[in-house]
DNA sequence: CAGGATCCAATACGATACTG
DNA sequence: CAGTATCGTATTGGATCCTG
């Protein structure tokens, strides 16, 4: 689904996973799955989606390995859909995306949904990158390094 | 650009995120951006975009607020795209992206790019999400709450 | 080289209708 | 409800041409 020019074979992980979920929909899709959606409808309702992109997104997902189709816990005939572990390594993403809009997409007082500790509801840190020594780095503290192995 | 259903106006700060650089290529200019790329040229070389593309995202990283127009640190007479303090902040994006492309769209072995140290070359720390008390928390160890203020 | 304008193919997406 | 199929439209994105 999609091809544009392919960054699917590239050297690049940032572009390989954008290849993989960079389009419009499916970080939204995996964004509902952490909160619990696993339903096809309940997907349709929150997004406000199209029955047939999202069965489409849906199925690239699995194909990719980000969820998984299991038998619906409901008995009903139909499947839920659940993050795989490669899914929910997805979370970092997610959060990270949160952050910066909380930061930088709202007005100063304006509303919006926040991620909090289940135990206890309080705000999370801000995610920081770090050293493998722990300490934390600017982005002008980095360099990529090309074609590594 | 591009308006889909808008979540713009969203209460959800991924989906607001997501509404301004969730497109196909916008990450992967704040990447190049982050790498020192700064020229339209460099830009379009470096992703393989067609200008007019390439001219309609500049335009809109820049009206986010992710990216300025400088005048060309060359002396030539056009623009250097340079990030933003909104924009740096996109780096932990870029850093978590990186890293599940790293850990899953790569067969092992298969040769990538890395994010290292500048000073040391040495790789960095995974991103982990933590409490405001700075431990360690899974996806399932937090909730969303609904419109917080 | 930096960019805009135009043309065209592919498709993403929504709406609706249909099936079990 | 959970999808699939079809259709129409808007948009994406590449290629080409044009300008300073």
């Amino acid at each position: 689904m999609v091809k544009r020019v392919s960054l699917g074979d590239a050297a690049c992980p940032v572009a390989r996973s954008l290849d993989g979920i960079g389009d419009w929909w499916s970080l939204l899709i995996v964004r509902d799955a952490f909160d619990g959606v696993s339903r096809f409808g309940e997907f349709q309702k929150s997004l406000g989606i199209s029955k047939g992109i999202l069965a489409s997104r849906l199925h690239g997902l699995v194909a990719l390995g980000v969820l998984a189709m299991t038998p619906a816990a409901d008995g009903s005939a139909w499947q839920d859909y659940v993050l795989t572990p490669k899914g929910e390594a997805l979370f970092p993403v997610i959060v990270a995306l949160r952050q910066w809009g909380e930061a930088f997409c709202y007005r100063p007082g304006e509303p919006h949904s926040a991620l909090v500790e289940r135990s206890g509801g309080k705000p999370l840190a801000p995610l920081v990158v770090r050293s493998a020594g722990g300490k934390a780095l600017r982005a002008r503290d980095t360099v990529v390094r090309k074609l590594s192995c």
